[in-house]
RNA sequence: GCCGCUGUAGCUCAGUAGGUCAGAGCAUCCGGCUGUUAACCGGACGGUCAUCGGUUCGAAUCCGAUCAGCGGCGCCA
């Protein structure tokens, strides 16, 4: 076989011997195994990522391929900063040590062209980060328009080309950290032997707020043929959850949720990322404790791999470093007393707004966990058997004025308390359908909790803004790009 | 659902007691500079002042509506 030849339905030798071919052609870059179908692509040869020549690792001649970062140019000498994935660095290509052309090109080639360098990397103080390379070989791979982004820049700009500045050193910092905390997440509920599930994002399940639901349909052409489809767009996993423990017993998720509430605030968007954790037989002191063995896997996670990335956005580390656990604990009532102690005015009852959750959490070095709030809070959480006006629930709250990440607790496993606890919330049992019936059938206690990964990444960065640490932000009046 | 704000050149903005008010810096283009740090010097290009309507002799400026976006509250993660 070989690359070009048709393929037909494949016997899967056919398509091992296909990958074969095409990992030997484009992804090894061993000297004798060279592409032969696109001489041009640039995967050929032998590059060394930015970050090894800024860490004093290269050889006496090095080859780069990246983006340009800045530009600047006299008649003589061209310097050009290039960016890759891994970091920045000065080069300069000088009239004398380059073909005519390549220095022409260096003069004319505008922010945001990709290019191919050769060069030899040298330490030297004027360059910023201390290393350049002098070039030898400077190749345009494509000459890039007028980029939009300039050095002014205005929130709404950035978002209009989001698409653009997701090549910008803040977004590409803060995304490094955030893969960090979707793996640390992953890793730590794997190795507990928690099973990860996907439960749908279409729901008709009428157990949430109404209020705060997006409808889903589609257009007329398929009503023709008499089909329909409606559906909400998911805000939790929850009820899928507690129908999917039963199986497995100790589940976790990562998946988008969605809420089409009109909040315009630092800490909230349309469509969020949700990490979310159930398990069976699980009390809910048992569950905080993972939590928080969880919160601090992901913080010596980040740590131990984005210190740099940190630094660049100007973290102060030391206030991670800082975090130990057991975190406080105290109940909605200390909350309450101590609130009103500091100026507010509250009764039981009252939920905790942004200001409210500010004056407690500004002025912390850990994150705090707020147990027992009142039974209003939800019906599906357990009314405290010692304490039957609150529930065995948990938020957690990060230090700063970063406010609530996690809301969860022990939730209402007894198929009677469960239609009680919905008819006193003035609702219909009848239209909960399944949710009840998973009671019927065996119910156990169980724990489960749903973390902001998104309100969770903007803490661990210092983040002015959730919308600043994801690539694409959603709120009720941003879907593009 | 509630409160507040913005819209003038590609970008960031100045300009309103209504009358040389179409302006600056940056970007881009042309020219100059052998060490710059989103450099510097000279020149050029660039706008129906968000849209529609009203008031007026005259509107970027005053009024109304519409559109778009931003910040915050409530709610939540």
């Amino acid at each position: 076989m070989h690359l070009g030849q048709e393929i037909t339905p494949n016997t899967f030798l056919q398509y091992t011997e296909l990958k074969r071919i095409f990992i030997r052609n484009y992804y090894d870059c061993a000297p004798n195994r060279r592409v032969m179908e696109y001489p041009e692509f640039p995967n050929s040869e032998e590059y060394t990522p930015i970050q090894e020549i800024l860490q004093g690792k290269a050889k006496d001649s090095v080859r780069i391929r990246g983006w340009i970062y800045r530009t600047r140019s006299s008649g003589k000498l061209a310097f050009v900063v290039v960016r890759d994935s891994t970091g920045i660095i000065q080069c300069t290509v000088s009239r004398e040590k380059v073909e005519e052309t390549d220095f022409a090109n260096a003069r004319k080639a505008l922010i945001e062209s990709s290019i191919l360098l050769e060069g030899e990397p040298v330490k030297d103080d004027r360059a910023p980060g201390g290393w350049e390379i002098r070039a030898s070989k400077f190749e345009v791979f494509h000459f890039a328009e007028t980029f939009p982004i300039t050095k002014d820049q205005s929130d709404e700009h950035l978002l209009n080309n989001r698409h653009l500045w997701l090549r910008s050193r803040n977004m590409v910092a803060a995304l490094k950290i955030r893969s960090t905390v979707f793996k640390a997440f992953r890793d730590y509920w794997t190795e507990l032997d928690f099973t990860e599930i996907q439960s749908p994002s279409f729901t008709t399940s009428a157990c949430e707020g109404g209020s705060t639901l997006f409808n889903v349909s589609i257009d007329d052409e398929n009503e023709k043929s008499g089909q329909k489809f409606y559906a909400h767009l998911s805000q939790s996993w929850q009820l899928y959850a507690e129908a999917t423990m039963f199986g497995l017993e100790n589940i976790f998720t990562l998946a988008p949720s969605f809420r089409a509430e009109k909040s315009r605030t630092r800490r909230h968007l349309t469509e969020f990322w949700h990490a979310e954790v159930e398990s069976a037989w699980l009390h809910n002191h048992q569950m905080m404790n993972l939590e928080e063995g969880m919160i601090m896997h992901i913080i010596s996670s980040v740590l131990s791999k984005n210190r740099a990335e940190l630094e660049f956005l100007g973290r102060d580390i030391s206030v991670l470093e800082n975090i130990k656990a057991p975190f406080d604990k105290m109940k909605y009532e200390e909350v309450l007393d101590k609130l009103n102690s500091m100026g507010f005015d509250l009764v039981w009852g009252d939920d905790f707004g942004y200001k409210e959750e500010k004056a407690l959490t500004q002025d912390l070095k850990t994150p705090l966990y707020i147990t027992n709030f009142p039974k209003e809070k939800g019906f599906y959480h357990r009314p405290d058997p010692s304490d039957p006006k609150s529930l065995v629930c948990h938020d957690l709250l990060a230090p700063e004025g970063y406010g609530e990440i996690i809301g969860g607790g022990e939730r209402v496993w007894s198929p009677d308390e469960l239609v009680e606890r919905i008819r006193e919330e003035g609702l219909d049992p009848e239209s909960y359908g399944w949710y009840l019936d998973i009671r019927k059938f065996g119910s156990v206690p169980h724990s489960g909790f749903g973390l902001g990964i998104d309100r969770t990444v903007s803490w661990l960065c210092g983040s002015d803004h959730i919308k600043h640490v994801i690539p694409f932000p959603r709120t009720m009046r941003r879907t593009t790009p």
